[in-house]
DNA sequence: CTTGTAATGAAAATCGTTTTCAGTTATAAT
DNA sequence: ATTATAACTGAAAACGATTTTCATTACAAG
C-alpha cells in the first residue's frame, strides 16, 4: 500500500539545508525509516542499518535519531511496555494504531482534539501543548501466527 | 478538591484478599500513593516513601508498585519525555491531563472512543485491545514559575 | 587539493531496572 | 503465646539501554 509516500531525497536535502552533513551511515538510517511502516527502536535501526552499512555504529543510530526527530522529520512513540520507537511523522490530525506484536503502524485520520483540547482546558486552567490519541491491538498478519 | 477519594484501608485489604502481607514499607507506599495526584515515578515513590519510613529501599518500591499494578489499584503511565510513571488508577471512560512540569494529573470524562476504536478496527483488521487519549500542558501552578 | 569542522565508531561512564541472596517478619497452625 | 513457613525485605551485583568521551575519519567550502 504506503511504499514511499515520503521520497528519501527530501530527506536528505532537508538535513543539508539545515546545516548537516550527508554520510554514508546518514543515509542508510534515512532510507530504512522512510520505507518502514513499523515503529522501530534504536536497536531495530541499527540492525536494519548495518544491512546496508556493516560498520555502522548504534551511537550513531541515536544521534541521527535526534537530528531527524528535531526537524520533524520522525517522531518518537510510546507502546505499553517499552518506549522510544521511532516512526515516520504523521501530518495534520492524524492519529496511530499499533500492532503491539510486530510495531506495524496504520494512521487514521480520527476526530480533531481540539475541541475536545479546548473544553478542558477552560475547564482546568491548564495551557494545553499537545495530545496523543493511540490504539494498540494486533494486525491481521500477527493474528494468524 | 480530591483528598482520599479513595480510602487507604481499602487498598490494603485488597492486598491482604490477594495473599499479599502488610508490611511496614507497603503501607507508606500505598499511603503516598492514594494521597498524591502527581504522576510518580519509581523514585519519586522512594524518595516520599523514605520520609515516613526512611530504610524503605528501591527495590521495594518497584515490586509494590508491579504489585498494585496487577491489583488495578495504579496505573503506569508515558510522559513524552520518560516513561513508567505510577498513578491512582482512573475508573471507567477517563482520559488523563498531565502537568509536563510536574506531573500533576486531572482526569476527564471526555469521549468514549468505543465508536470510534470499531470504525477503526473494521477499516484496518487489527484486533484493537487497547486505547490511550492523554492530554498534555503546563497546569495552573507551573505557569506562574 | 587543502583545510576546518562536523560526524563517526569504540570504549567507558551513567542511569534505570531486574536478579540474586541472606536475613527478617507477617501470618497461619499449634 | 510459640513456632513454622513462606513471603518479604534491603544491599549488592548484574543487566540493558542511553549518553559521554575521545581519537580518527570524511564531508564540503574555499
Amino acid at each position: 500500500m504506503s511504499t514511499h509516500p515520503v521520497p528519501i531525497q527530501d530527506w536528505l536535502d532537508q538535513l543539508q539545508a539545515s546545516g548537516y552533513r550527508l554520510t554514508a551511515p546518514r543515509r542508510a538510517i534515512v532510507e530504512l525509516l522512510v520505507e518502514s511502516n513499523h515503529a522501530l527502536s534504536p536497536i531495530d535501526v541499527y540492525d536494519l542499518g548495518r544491512r546496508d552499512h556493516p560498520g555502522l555504529g548504534l551511537v550513531t543510530v541515536y544521534r541521527t535519531l535526534e537530528r531527524l526527530e528535531e526537524l520533524g522529520l520522525v517522531q518518537r512513540v510510546h507502546l505499553p511496555d517499552g518506549c522510544h520507537r521511532y516512526l515516520r511523522a504523521a501530518q495534520g490530525h492524524q492519529h496511530l494504531l499499533l500492532c503491539t506484536r510486530c510495531g506495524q503502524v496504520e494512521v487514521f485520520s480520527g476526530d480533531d482534539l481540539n475541541p475536545l483540547s479546548e473544553r478542558v482546558e477552560h475547564a482546568t486552567g491548564y495551557t494545553i501543548q499537545d495530545h496523543w490519541l493511540q490504539l494498540f491491538g494486533v494486525c491481521p498478519r500477527c493474528a494468524i501466527a
